[in-house]
DNA sequence: CTGCATCCAAGGCGATACTG
DNA sequence: CAGTATCGCCTTGGATGCAG
């Protein structure tokens, strides 16, 4: 839990963000939302590097429209790479980036945050 | 930045983590998402109190029905309090729960990871 | 003042078939 | 193997009018 003297901070700098119009925690939450974006996250971040039809394998229910097209925007974003190595059959590899790396501590905390709630609720029952 | 030996240990909350069905980060990505439900937290952590009309007023854009839907789901998530006080006209003020405003910290650092980006790229150029 | 009911549009998502 | 093309549904969000 922050400090009280943090969560100062933290509202001043959250106050100055605007959140009417472009402000940087909705960019930062487009870039990981759609269905299927943290499932391909997840996986990288297990496996390092993985192929198209291994993800495909790993992530129940995904087709190929939709793993095409999450991957695609993450790369745009920056979150993963795509490494073509042209053999017979075409090989493609995705790896996490350094930004996409750095997403874990905050997914940590929305983990540490869901649950701080859910077991209090228990508590209380 | 969080330390090498600490991002390990993330990485293993996040690895038991299923990405597949239901998992934590997913859930509480659901909590905050919906166009508008930053812009009311947002707001919230401004001023503390806020009512109906006051909202509306402050979030450009917003519409009755999508304002009354956002802050109703808010609500059954516990990120805010709904008081109605019975006077003429009917008066309701909503307040963050301890749950919503424990949310400041990540959105902080959400910002932070997006701004890092940009600046890199900014940089770079 | 604080909403709800209704109807409607746009876009995310998905099934299927096809290609280099 | 690693995708793209096409089409259609269904959910989310928005406009408007009404109500306690």
């Amino acid at each position: 839990m922050a400090s009280k003297q943090e969560l100062e901070k933290y509202l001043n700098i959250i106050k100055e963000s605007n959140f009417n119009e472009k402000c940087p925690i909705k960019d930062a939450l487009e870039v990981i939302g759609g269905k299927w974006k943290l499932n391909i996250l997840g996986q990288l971040l297990r496996k390092e590097v993985c192929r198209f039809n291994q993800l495909k394998r790993d992530i129940s229910g995904i087709t190929n429209t939709m793993l095409s097209n999450s991957l695609r925007e993450l790369e745009n974003d920056e979150l993963i790479i795509r490494n073509q190595y042209n053999e017979m059959p075409v090989r493609v590899e995705y790896t996490l980036t350094d930004r996409g790396r750095n997403l874990l501590p905050l997914l940590y905390e929305l983990t540490i945050w869901w649950d701080d709630y859910k077991n209090n609720k228990e508590n209380s029952k």
